[in-house]
DNA sequence: ATACTAATATCA
DNA sequence: GATATTAGTATG
């Protein structure tokens, strides 16, 4: 009896090798996880076809089928990520878990009522229901999580299952509980940061088919739930559904194609959505909040900390009532400047300032993580002594705290929040009147209730306003938005912005939409959702080469019709760790043409970055 | 991605 | 001329 041998193409995990040909004495099925030998080393990889005995080469043996295995869709889903993100596929499956068929019992339980939603909830919550696809888009304070909850109670309804997307899920703790108090364990939390052993025993509780309703940052989109029948993208305007790493997709964008690959209905949500999303999609609009409060907002003109400013604070505090402040730079991040040439101490691998840690007393650098101690004599010209520029949250509570008798700061960004833990700590100190006034960065403006703020004061707006990126506007205004929905939730307020450009937030800060309709205005025929985006990003050792790699990519993109070129050049941070860096940005009217040219350019030299959201 | 090889720079 | 560093290539 003649021996029949199989042949399969197989992708390495997480490699960005080409797919290789293994050989089987057994039948495997597609999406089986396999150990295979690569250079006297054995590797995991995923079969992805079966295929012809290869002519130019003796294919090694699959060592190994392990227990588990990706679904058709996943490696659809993978493919489509390869090609469209430009990533190899064993990439793109690495960031998916397998979806292990497992033999339980299915678990019953007891479906709840749907919340009590007021006219205008109810009125949404029966436009989403016809939709497959649509964007809720409602003012804070318009109660949106109790639409969210009923449209999952009717998912569960029938048996299905829903993934619930947020920005940062260590950073929602309401959200958190909010939705476990609902639907119990049958809510599962998932993201980048838990411990080993709890992913472990959630994707367990997920495989037995207990887990309804998974929440999680952009990752938590790939977990193997089975069943799924919606998808909701909260706070869809916020880009870091977009991995900054390869493969660099939008969780947004994916969660569109898989609801649609898969038949679930998709609902992005957000206060202030994306001009992107508002335009491709239909909108749900909610223009009152539940609780209609004044709002009175006041542009000042200077920079950090003024006197009216401080006096505001003052005058509330005394009121016995809670503040917020928002400054736009990181916690402690400043930089030692030099009076005589202006000159900021720079990193000495990266071109960007190095932020002063005051409290620590060294210099690090935010792109390689280098450290050294505090210079006081100038690089550039030798002067003495070194000057600080710009303000951080630190020195921020500090001015506050010396200015104002009696008054405890909760400072809150990147630095001080680091954990969990610290965040509740943080905001049950602040619930409980035992600190006054909220100090933060952009972490303030991430959807937490704070029910007694009566004054937010937003401070550097201008400075988001002015960097070079085709949102700078949107970025600006829907910051100034959601900082001010966080304020005067029960009791009328005042926020106090900070900007030379009151009269572009003015026109706007009480009606997104029209600035949203107007934003399409400027945005046509050169921007997103009118082209579509590419960056190709080039970095190297050597400046030389860098630039002669991004020439040549140039010189290549030039042939291609339907495609433009906008620019290209130094990034704008020129340096990281040591390896110059380059750009271009290209530009089309429809993808395929950009994307077909990219591939046909694409090398190991390069990265090449679709629908980028930042351009450093 | 990574092992391996060829090419080039570095240095006593 | 030997060794370190970098660039290039194949992996099945």
């Amino acid at each position: 009896m003649e021996m029949v041998i199989y042949y399969y193409d197989i992708s390495l995990l997480k490699s960005s090798a080409p797919t290789l040909t293994y050989s089987s004495k057994f039948k495997v099925k597609v999406g089986s996880l396999v150990e295979v030998p690569l250079k006297s080393k054995v590797k995991i990889g995923v079969v992805v076809k079966e295929c012809n005995r290869p002519k130019e080469f003796e294919a090694l043996e699959i060592r190994e089928v392990l227990n588990s295995a990706y679904t058709e869709m996943q490696i659809k889903v993978a493919k489509f990520i390869s090609t469209y993100y430009f990533s190899s596929i064993g990439e793109a499956l690495a960031i998916q878990r397998p979806l292990i068929d497992f033999p339980t019992e299915p678990v019953k339980f007891d479906i709840e009522d749907r919340p009590k939603l007021s006219e205008a909830q109810y009125e949404a919550f029966k436009l989403l229901m016809e939709k497959d696809l649509a964007l809720l888009f409602g003012v804070t304070g318009s109660g949106k999580t109790e639409i969210f909850i009923s449209l999952i109670v009717e998912t569960l309804k029938r048996g299905m299952r829903t993934i619930f997307l947020i920005p940062e899920i260590s950073l929602t703790p309401q959200m958190e509980s909010r939705l476990k108090n609902y639907f119990g364990d049958r809510v599962a939390v998932w993201h980048s940061k838990l411990k080993r052993a709890k992913r472990e025993r959630i994707l367990e509780r997920i495989y037995r088919g207990e887990i309804y309703i998974v929440a999680g940052a952009r990752s938590a989109l790939f977990i193997p739930l089975k069943n799924v029948g919606l998808i909701i993208v909260d706070e869809e305007h916020d880009d870091s559904y977009k991995s900054m790493s390869r493969p660099r997709y939008h969780a947004r964008d994916m969660a569109i194609y898989m609801g649609n690959l898969i038949g679930a209905k998709v609902i992005l949500s957000s206060a202030t959505p994306t001009v992107t999303s508002y335009y491709k999609y239909d909108s749900v609009i909610l223009k009152e909040p539940y609780v209609k409060t004044d709002k009175r907002y006041i542009f000042l003109k200077g920079n950090s900390i003024t006197e009216p400013i401080i006096d505001m604070v003052e005058k509330n505090f005394l009121r016995g009532e809670q503040s917020l402040i928002f400054i736009p730079t990181r916690g402690n991040f400043k930089y030692l400047y030099c009076k005589n040439c202006g000159e900021t101490h720079k990193c000495l691998n990266c071109s960007v300032g190095m932020s002063l840690h005051t409290r620590f007393k060294y210099l690090k650098c935010h792109y390689c993580n280098r450290t050294q101690a505090i210079q006081d004599i100038c690089m550039d010209c030798g002067h003495y002594p070194l000057t600080t520029k710009r303000l951080g949250t630190a020195e921020a509570k500090e001015i506050i705290e010396s200015r104002v008798d009696g008054v405890v700061v909760e400072q809150f960004d990147g630095d001080t929040i680091t954990t969990d833990r610290k965040l509740r700590n943080a905001l049950k100190r602040f619930e409980n009147g035992e600190s006054h006034i909220l100090l933060g960065t952009q972490m303030l403006s991430k959807g937490h209730d704070y029910a007694n703020i009566t004054l937010s004061v937003i401070l550097g707006l201008d400075h988001l306003l002015g960097i070079s990126d085709y949102r700078a506007r949107e970025k600006a205004m829907s910051l100034l938005v959601q900082i001010a929905g966080r304020s005067g939730r029960v009791k009328s307020s005042n926020i106090v912005v900070q900007t030379i450009n009151g009269d572009f937030f003015k026109l706007y800060v009480d009606n997104y939409e029209e600035f949203l309709k107007d934003e399409i205005e400027f945005l046509k025929e050169l921007y997103p959702p009118f082209r579509t985006l590419a960056r190709v990003l080039i970095a190297s050792r050597s400046d030389k080469r860098a630039l002669e790699l991004t020439e040549m990519s140039v010189s290549k993109l030039k042939r291609f019709k339907d495609i433009e070129i906008v620019g290209y050049g130094k990034a704008p941070i020129e340096r990281i760790a040591n390896r110059y860096r380059y750009q271009i940005l290209l530009r089309s009217i429809e993808r395929v043409p950009l994307i077909k040219a990219l591939h046909k350019i694409n090398n190991p030299h390069i990265e090449i970055d679709i629908d980028p959201v930042e351009f450093n």
